[in-house]
DNA sequence: TCACTATATCGTAATATTGCGATATAACGA
DNA sequence: TCGTTATATCGCAATATTACGATATAGTGA
């Protein structure tokens, strides 16, 4: 029940990236889709661009996500497998 | 990418409650000793005992942790297998 | 009843997060 | 070059979270 700090510290920043619904919802979408530029997620979630923006740079600086370039366009992907199974285990359906 | 904003709500408030490195700390202390008063984590954490039983009852009010009274004490242990999934899943080391 | 221990809650100052309009940047086509 | 589109960043008011001393509550033993 002690020590070991910093992975205490690092753990919560990607929980704490993670914990809000509009990020979870364009984290499951990104699950689904693989990749998203911002103009569609824009239009599902139904915010202000600079809204989605900047939920799409929180999740980026905390590692979760990374951007890719395509003209005008960027796409959004996950970048490990690890937040895949913990979104998964977040969602799973309890069964005692 | 859309709607069921309800179930995207209740998933963030669970993240909320984890998003913290001495609730984190508290939860693998649990995951590990099963049962804990207070008093010992308080110990362990080196935290005043106001600020340890605010992250319990922040922990208890999300539906993470639950605590039994035994005399003078109260001990506190982990709900549901959901939590230490996702809290296993979290900690695990990545491998490609 | 009283004194003591274990824990919870209150009050509040400091800090962090959120939402969003306004503005900036980067790439495109003409 | 200019105008347009896609995205990022700035600025800031509103709101939420944190830490912790002071105080309250609940159980114990005498």
């Amino acid at each position: 029940m002690d020590n070991n700090f910093k992975a205490y510290n690092q753990a919560a920043e990607i929980l704490k990236a993670l914990a809000h619904p509009v990020r979870l919802c364009i984290i499951r979408g990104l699950m689904e889709k693989k990749q998203c530029n911002v103009s569609y997620m824009q239009e599902c979630l139904d915010l202000p661009q600079s809204t989605v923006s900047q939920h799409l740079q929180k999740l980026r600086s905390a590692g979760i996500v990374e951007a890719e370039r395509n003209g005008l366009e960027i796409n959004y992907r996950i970048v490990d497998e690890k937040i895949r199974k913990l979104v998964t285990a977040l969602f799973e359906e309890e069964q005692a």
